[in-house]
DNA sequence: ATTGATGCAAATCGTTTGCATTTCA
DNA sequence: TGAAATGCAAACGATTTGCATCAAT
């Protein structure tokens, strides 16, 4: 993903276009399902000076226009996703560990089980799962 | 529920049975989908000098020993629920109400389509939905 | 009696805020 | 230029921690 790439995406949004926003959002993109505090640590690499503040302000605006998203755990700490397409997530159990899970078939599935389903008073605008378990290879950090 | 019933269910797992454990039980049986402050308020209107900090460990206790769940939210506040029968969320998209969604033609539905279907290296434990959408009636608070 | 639970207050940590300064459109 | 974004540091709020005291087994 090239630095236009991110340039672009701020502007079709009509944000303004700034070298913290840029780089906020290649942080997104180029770590995996980064908290806050990864994305300032790697930022902070090349650009010392940018403040915790901005980043968080930053990463709200980006949220806000879809440009990235936020992420549930079990603990407190939000964490971020670059990924816009629908996609669902694997959970480490015992570990701090998130994969994006891309799975059109169950989509589909689950399209077709809540079409047919009326829930109560409830209209379905998404539907996410949440796939619990291990990962066999040993967690890389 | 009874107190006593909340009496068995510590005993059984072999913790000590003191009248803070079972008044928290009791509170986030009584509570829908309560935080830890939702919990303490309730709690200290008949017991009033119960301190936070026990709250919050004795909360962590009890997740620990699966007799109440924490629930994950899109805010950074962490919720509990008293039911542990194996069940889905609703959530709505545009208030901080949260619904239990119970249904075993879904749990059925997802248990063989992921039994047929091998994710790379990765073993399901448990596989929790999230519906997001809209309620019908007004939120209630 | 002994182990573990509670209360209290201080500490922590992720996140938010206010405001003066700077930057982008 | 002017509105919006940034940096900084202080404030916040949810949760945790240490430790002395107290209660359940």
């Amino acid at each position: 993903m090239s630095v236009n790439h991110f340039k672009d995406k701020l502007a079709l949004k009509g944000l303004k276009v700034t070298p913290q926003r840029i780089a906020i959002l290649e942080a997104v993109h180029d770590l995996n399902h980064p908290t806050a505090e990864k994305v300032i640590g790697y930022i902070r690499e090349k650009y010392p000076n940018i403040a915790t503040g901005t980043v968080y302000k930053v990463l709200e605006v980006l949220v806000e226009n879809d440009l990235i998203k936020k992420v549930k755990t079990d603990k407190d700490i939000m964490r971020y996703d670059g990924i816009m397409k629908s996609h669902h997530h694997l959970y480490s159990s015992d570990s701090k560990r998130i994969e994006d899970y891309f799975d059109d078939e169950l989509n589909l599935l689950l399209k077709n089980y809540f079409e047919k389903k009326d829930i109560n008073g409830f209209t379905i605008e998404d539907v996410k799962v949440q796939l619990i378990g291990k990962f066999k290879e040993k967690d890389l950090f």
